[in-house]
DNA sequence: CTCCTTTATAAGTTCACACTTATATTAATC
DNA sequence: GATTAATATAAGTGTGAACTTATAAAGGAG
């Protein structure tokens, strides 16, 4: 995996520009506007997080005038995708895992009884056994 | 989205953490032995790495003795699957598009005339206009 | 109980990366 | 051609995160 997708998703304005480009196309500026409202950023940092996306293959350019229009790449989507899926298919977990009803509906029931797992515990000392609390 | 899932994909390590597990279930030693020939880094840091995946949904344990096994929770994946769907959705791509055949050829395609996109220029200045060249 | 094994945490260091300000580059307008 | 608008790059700074070594905690074996 040219990891350089994931990488690009790990960051939480990157992803706030796909999904303000999931609701179609934007100049840079637009977006520039949007995350200085949403994260107090300036322009250049935009225009660089525009970049890393670019060269994760998640959004494409196009120059119109002095404009430059943003929009999603479904290619990097992909990629992360096919990634993912591998392990859906190792587990026998049936494609329409993604389908967002589905995987709610399993994720919820899950944490319902997360009692017996582990994730985040208060603020204890928790070595090897880990017989929490 | 809970931003830890794409944050933890986001590095090299534990996405081959979660590649491993993804052959099967493994002790936190088993693992650790397997990154250190492989990225050549020590027991803690991978226990490190094994917290934040914990954190982030992505893998299970289980306590066996002074063991602890580790496993793939698809709970996380599943995750981040959704929220890559939304894509996927918005921009009409069938769901056949995961299948790694399609997606790969026409990332591949889309990369051989690469000409007029841009993606990682050579070392030059590239303003506004970027005319490459 | 003592010792070994297994794994997690503590504390500290280092480096990448996200940000800043300043500036370069191009297109459009006057 | 000068000016303005839009966007990218340059250069520098600070913080987080990934690593290190040292150690704690717990189970199993003697």
């Amino acid at each position: 995996m040219s990891g350089e997708v994931f990488d690009a998703l790990g960051d939480p304005v990157r992803r706030r520009v796909l999904e303000l480009l999931g609701e179609g196309e934007r100049p840079a500026g637009a977006i520039a506007a949007a995350l200085r409202d949403r994260f107090g950023i300036s322009q250049p940092a935009v225009s660089q997080h525009l970049r890393v996306l670019r060269e994760a293959g998640l959004v494409t350019v196009r120059t119109e005038g002095t404009r430059r229009i943003y929009g999603v790449d479904t290619d990097g989507l992909a990629l992360a995708q096919e990634w993912l899926a591998r392990f859906a298919d190792a587990f026998a977990q049936p494609l329409d895992a993604l389908e967002t009803e589905l995987a709610r509906g399993r994720r919820e029931r899950r944490l319902a009884d997360a009692a017996d797992r582990e994730r985040r515990p208060p603020v204890q000392r928790r070595p090897p056994g880990a017989a929490a609390g």
